[in-house]
DNA sequence: ATTAGGCGATTTTTT
DNA sequence: ATCGCCTAAT
């Protein structure tokens, strides 16, 4: 077959091996992608039918770049084939299945906000403090349980504290108004399939046969739900193929699960592996600072990575003095550099650990007038109105949808409060009816003011209304009307300021977005685009065609590349993460953060860090990362700049920097070995360290999660089990460490 | 007694 | 920019 000569031999290998189960190894920038789109255009040439594989991507960005370059290997008999992300995937499969499990086809899909609001109101109805029990920590304790396959009965066995009996109380009421509302969550969509594949194994059968090769990208990133899930289906014809490389395994936080790579030759004992250690991205400068970085692991699959590209330009650490100084650098160098290899904006990349970080550089890119794309921070479709209409949306296709409509029941305000909103949801539980025809009847509340009776009545007509019209109207005619109607629209209008505006817009690109899509596809629905949306990542909003630097964090960087490649804010604290850095597995995953990022970067990579930055209200000297000491000097080339800035005069007024000692002890070059004298209090910098545990007179034990400013102004962030997060300041607040 | 609007605190990573 | 709490207005 012609097209694989371009491929080396162990991608050809790893292309040709068809039949049984095989794991491909792939380290950054050896071609996992090409082999994966040439391994569906192999299957399909030999004669697999295309809707007889399934290949799962980590983005839905992804599965239509890879499916758009099959379609050009083998032509348009590979358009059945189906690929895309885990959630989606299966949330297509449960809209024809979910009636085995309980669901109405109609079912909402909530994201971590609306189950964070739902999670609220369970706590309300249990009585239970969200000032002692945060209910974030709550819901990120449920889906934990829930990506482990642990349900509300076990996690309530489990628990040792009363935070996981809390916890384990509220997923129970969780999980069954989900139901209730026929709604699912992210994970949800994971476990519900797995429930369907248990109860009935006709149905578990019927794809196990329709799905007979199984393809999974990004394999070190799944977590325990979606390797049950790939193990059931592949269970009959073990056609399985999954790549993965456990050096950019970055999700552990989320549930992924490293087993899922090491148990893979235990399951399939006839496995065959296969490992991709040739290089064809990064210059031989790049590929040996990331490589010696991630030597630092101790828990990693041993790999050789090598490449025949040149040496390259040696990396850059550049030290700044503040995070504007960081941005200014950065601009400035993306001047230069792009003038000397002759690359245009959209070959460069700025990545960083936290969203927050942006802005600063943002900041420096608009005042030097180079063009910018943002991928994820504050979304499109997690803005307030937009959320807002798609919420009138949800209630008019699935009206049992009771978190969508509480969240706009008295949005425009239609003289509702706590109180109205109790007697209404009491009448609704009595009537035994859904929120919407309640609302019809709400004139039946006596206990309701007039002006809520009638504001209730509206909002039950208006859903009313358009459930009716939603037959005889095109979708975009439908939508456009419905949220006429709703009112918000004009709200902006009156409002007439910019932020207004800037939200009537929001909402005008909404309804674009609804026709867009109506146009796209003949078969378009309304559960249709908001299931689509609901399961969009940040990556999938990516435009890539315009000739813009790429701002993003290190997370949204997986499986990209870049010609110039900027890593900013490598500074402890920050990367590693203040609460990263004390466990070693989660500083390991800190590690091979960086380690991503880095190798996103073909020709030139520069990491800058900065002294001060202003964070949490306030100036905060930082250290170097780490990492830049592990990286070794070989190829590393330490700059540091000094530039006017606004911080400049108050931080060479402060109090001498605190002094640190790393932990590492290799290679302190990029470190002055500093110790100034620093013993005036009692509690200092020196004793005062993110994850020492100290003990407060009221508070109790708790754990330092970062300490910042000096002298008389240091302050300590400690998180005490009892009564949460709280920032003290070291002069008055007397800790003793313990 | 209720509700609406103002004010202040807050910021890891995400399907 | 958003959320949650508090107080003024009804």
């Amino acid at each position: 077959m012609s097209f694989l000569e371009s491929l080396n031999e162990k991608q050809q290998e790893a292309v040709k091996s068809a039949q049984g189960p095989v794991m491909i190894v792939a380290g950054p920038g050896s071609g996992k992608t090409r082999v994966l789109t040439f391994r569906i255009a192999h299957l399909i040439s030999i004669g697999v039918p295309a809707y007889q594989i399934l290949a799962l991507t980590f983005t839905n960005r992804a599965a239509s770049e890879m499916k758009d370059r099959v379609v050009k290997l083998v032509g348009e008999k590979s358009t059945q084939l189906w690929m895309g992300t885990f959630h989606s995937v299966f949330a297509r499969i449960l809209r024809t299945e979910c009636e085995q499990v309980g669901f109405q086809k109609n079912f909402s899909i909530y994201d971590s906000q609306d189950s964070l609001g739902l999670i609220k109101g369970v706590m309300e109805a249990q009585g239970i403090s969200w000032q002692r029990f945060n209910p974030q920590a709550i819901r990120s304790r449920i889906s934990g349980a829930k990506n482990q396959l642990i349900g509300p009965d076990e996690a309530a066995r489990r628990a040792t504290d009363i935070f996981e009996e809390k916890a384990a109380q509220v997923y129970a009421e969780y999980q069954r108004r989900l139901k209730q509302f026929n709604a699912m969550d992210f994970d949800d969509l994971l476990l519900k399939p797995i429930e369907l594949y248990t109860l009935h194994p006709k149905t578990l059968a019927k794809y196990q046969d329709r799905f007979r090769f199984i393809l999974i990208d990004e394999y070190q990133d799944t977590n325990r739900a979606q390797y049950t899930l790939i193990k059931m289906l592949a269970d009959r014809y073990r056609n399985i193929c999954v790549v993965g490389d456990d050096a950019q395994s970055i999700y552990a936080f989320r549930g992924a699960d490293i087993r899922n790579i090491l148990d893979f030759e235990r399951d399939y004992p006839e496995a065959k592996t296969i490992r991709l250690e040739q290089n064809y991205r990064s210059t031989r400068s790049i590929l040996a600072a990331a490589d010696t970085l991630i030597k630092h692991n101790v828990d990693q699959i041993p790999k050789d990575l090598w490449t025949e590209n040149t040496e390259g330009d040696p990396i850059s650490v550049v030290a700044c003095d503040d995070d504007k100084d960081e941005g200014l650098t950065i601009v400035s160098r993306i001047f230069e550099e792009s003038r000397r290899l002759k690359l245009d904006m959209k070959d460069v990349a700025i990545m960083y650990r936290t969203n927050a970080q942006s802005r600063s550089l943002e900041d420096a890119l608009r005042r030097q007038n180079l063009p910018y794309a943002i991928v994820g921070g504050v979304e499109f479709y997690q803005r307030k109105e937009v959320k807002d209409v798609m919420a009138y949306l949800r209630v008019l296709v699935n009206p049992r949808d009771q978190e969508s409509f509480l969240r706009i029941v008295n949005y425009p305000v239609r003289g509702l409060g706590d109180v109205a909103l109790e007697h209404f949801l009491a009448f609704a539980g009595s009537a035994g009816v859904d929120l919407p025809s309640a609302a019809l009847r709400a004139g039946e509340i006596a206990l309701l003011t007039p002006k809520a009776k009638s504001g209730i009545a509206s909002l039950g007509a208006l859903f009313e209304k358009y459930r009716r019209m939603s037959a005889e109207m095109s979708l975009s005619e439908l939508s456009r009307a419905y949220v006429d109607e709703i009112g918000i629209l004009k709200i902006f209008k009156d409002e007439g300021n910019p932020e207004a505006m800037a939200r009537w817009e929001n909402v005008q690109e909404l309804l674009s977005a609804i026709s867009e899509f109506s146009a796209s596809r003949p078969d378009a629905t309304l559960e249709q685009f908001l299931q689509d949306v609901s399961l969009l990542s940040n990556m999938d909003e990516w435009d890539d065609k315009h000739n813009a630097v790429t701002l993003m964090t290190l997370h949204s960087a997986k499986g990209l590349e870049f010609p110039l490649v900027f890593v900013a804010g490598l500074e402890e604290g920050l990367l590693p993460f203040y609460s990263s850095s004390i466990e070693r597995k989660e500083l390991e995953e800190e590690r091979r953060l960086l380690y991503v990022g880095m190798t996103r970067a073909m020709r030139k990579l520069t990491l800058t860090h900065a002294r001060i930055r202003f964070r949490f209200g306030e100036m905060s000297y930082q250290s170097p990362s780490r990492f830049l000491e592990e990286m070794g000097g070989g190829a590393v080339l330490t700059e540091s700049v000094h530039r006017g800035s606004p911080y400049r005069s108050a931080a060479t007024t402060a109090a001498p920097r605190p002094s640190r000692k790393p932990a590492a002890t290799r290679g302190d070059r990029f470190v002055p070995d500093e110790q100034p004298d620093y013993d005036s209090e009692a509690l200092s910098a020196d004793d005062l360290k993110a994850g020492k545990f100290v003990e407060h007179e009221i508070f109790g034990k708790g754990k330092v999660v970062y300490v910042v400013g000096t002298g008389e102004s240091l302050k300590a962030v400690v998180d005490f089990p009892q009564v949460g997060r709280k920032n003290l300041l070291l002069k008055y607040a007397r800790l003793k460490i313990v």
